[in-house]
DNA sequence: GGATTTTTGAACTAGATGTTTCATAATGCC
DNA sequence: GGCATTATGAAACATCTAGTTCAAAAATCC
């Protein structure tokens, strides 16, 4: 049940619909969503405009489909980077690792585009699915939480879902940062520090314990 | 040593100019850098165009009067927000407290301009003074929890500098999060576990310790 | 090969946008 | 009051931008 032969009957195009896609996502993430002609994505995705219209749509639609694919491939990347042979600790430090390394990529632009770019887009549902996204991400990070309860490698009262809220915000804190051009290493750095921090076990009462 | 007083010369200005400043400062926070037209300076800052030109220069310009202008008050009730007679928690939880507010206040724009965005504007100058405004931050947080080890509220070997950093990057992600619609009580309720967590002493081992 | 279908490049239109010009208005100075 | 000075509003200007039109190109089907 896979006939995809069939081929079309007309003139062939001359792009690839995925790549063009690819293509775009890094207009955007570079130019942000306003600073985005059409011009522009006409000369990034390869495309000729009336193509462009006729395949993507309008701007608003293109950046839609470039936002959910782009979300696509960074959740599963944010989830391959939790998985850690080397238990919790590593695992989430992994997960901040990978939001710095992708924030800083070079020959990419900087920072990230669900989380600086999306954000200022001014539409109802491109809210909705980063809200949505948001939620996903935190909940990634629950996750492998639970699997280190179930596993004994943290108490069973370790705040689970707080402490993801707190290692993806913090996440978004070191993309931004990488965004206004903060160095790598510098991010790095305050990535190991904090997937230390995020393990304590409970932590009401600190100043009265010292 | 005050002389202020010497009128200037020709038909007086229509406008006051840092009102008309704190006007633009609303319009680039919620129409973004690039989503600003001139006309709606005009509109915004109730200021001609011609005057806008002859008194303040062009966008960019305009931006950086802006961004100046509003990184001194922010600093400043900050500054204000960690004061706490309550102690070190209270202050760290005040400091959240204060960028969950700000960035969720009704009838102002949501997120905030120093972090959410200015940080997408593509220029050299931009970019310099916001690493200096983060720096700046973190230096704050910083200096209260230097505070708190002179006045034996944490031991001695409190990591200040890494803390202050992590709950500057955190506040940045509540403020993306603001940004995004998620509502004001749920990002004061992630605040205040924040502000628990944070004052963990030590914490190389955690996981080993349990 | 000719009819049919689809894509493409170039040109076009209408409207938005950044910036300047200029005559006029409103003040202080004498 | 008249002159110098500064600010203002309306309009002008050139450029940029979004979106469409149309004939030519490139493929399949018969």
């Amino acid at each position: 049940m896979f006939h995809n032969a069939a081929k079309p009957r007309g003139r062939p195009r001359s792009f690839d619909e995925s790549d063009a896609l690819k293509k775009a996502t890094q207009v955007f993430w570079s130019k942000g969503y306003d600073g985005v002609t059409i011009d522009d994505l006409v000369a990034g995705m390869g495309v000729g405009r009336p193509s462009l219209y006729a395949v993507f749509g309008d701007k608003r639609a293109i950046f839609l489909r470039v936002l959910k694919a782009y979300a696509e491939r960074k959740g599963a990347s944010a989830a391959k980077a939790l998985l850690s042979p080397q238990g919790l600790r590593d695992s989430i430090a992994g997960f901040l690792r990978y939001a710095v390394e992708s924030a800083t990529e070079k020959g990419s632009a900087r920072g990230c585009l669900l989380i600086c770019v999306a954000p200022l887009v001014d539409d109802a549902e491109v809210r909705r699915f980063l809200q949505n996204a948001a939620a996903g991400g935190a909940a990634l990070v629950e996750g492998r939480f639970r699997d280190a309860i179930s596993a004994g490698e943290i108490p069973s009262d370790f705040p689970a879902a707080a402490r993801a809220i707190q290692v993806t915000d913090f996440a978004r804190g070191l993309t931004m940062r990488a965004l206004i051009g903060t160095p790598r290493k510098t991010l790095l750095k305050d990535a190991e520090e904090a997937a230390d921090l995020v393990l304590q076990p409970r932590c009401g009462n600190a100043v009265q314990d010292f």
